[in-house]
DNA sequence: AGATTATATTCAAATATAATAATATTTGCA
DNA sequence: TGCAAATATTATTATATTTGAATATAATCT
């Protein structure tokens, strides 16, 4: 199991618009980065960055083809997140049932809502 | 589905490792202020500023059990998110078949690794 | 070899996030 | 009513992240 401090890690890499629209993209197919550039239609330079920060982190990797660098997800974890993140929860979590809260053993008051 | 917006926001207001702790720690049940701030070891400040963050973006919520505010998680991923962080994954994703990736349907050279 | 294509790196400015300290609010109880 | 317990809010400071601009590298083609 990852660490927290992985586990964390990962969600901040995870957190941000451009790298979740790219993770999304190459759940479907291998990509290179000017084919990337376009879908996303940020700056080269930016583009780099962002593929290189996910590099870093292992969630992604890539080959040569030709000239181009072929990117491809690497993380087991990233199908799977995705997937929940796009899942239509129809309920919230159901309110725990009705038992007093204590602090620290002591009950300290009438339960309310 | 949740919008790409509202998926990345979810990603970072769990991208803490504070938070993710007080998180895994409410899937075992309920807990009032005090008992997360002894639990987390920080200052109460700080667990509120914490707990403010999840409810706003409605992560977490809590009823009052005397003066005691007891929270518990409401937003219905928040489970699945954290069984997965904590799922083992053996190996990394395959390396897609050695097809060429084009640019713009142009391919520009030889497929090497 | 030199030019071109494809991609990466570095740096600085702008912005966002987090922790701490100080203070405020709310509720139950004597 | 006034006090104490439980929790929240605000302001400030410190730190991290993001972007854009400029430049660098690396591989292929002529």
């Amino acid at each position: 199991m990852r660490s927290l401090i992985k586990r964390v890690e990962l969600l901040r890499v995870l957190a941000h618009p451009i790298r979740i629209k790219l993770l999304e993209e190459l759940l479907k197919g291998v990509k290179c980065v000017s084919d990337i550039e376009e879908f996303l239609d940020i700056s080269q330079p930016n583009v780099s960055q962002h593929l290189s920060l996910l590099r870093r982190y292992g969630v992604i990797d890539y080959y040569m083809d030709g000239r181009l660098r072929c990117y491809f997800l690497k993380d087991p974890i990233i199908p799977d997140i995705i997937e929940i993140l796009k899942k239509n929860y129809m309920k919230e979590l159901p309110v725990p049932a009705c038992c007093p809260v204590t602090k620290n053993g002591t009950y300290p008051g009438e339960r309310r809502r």
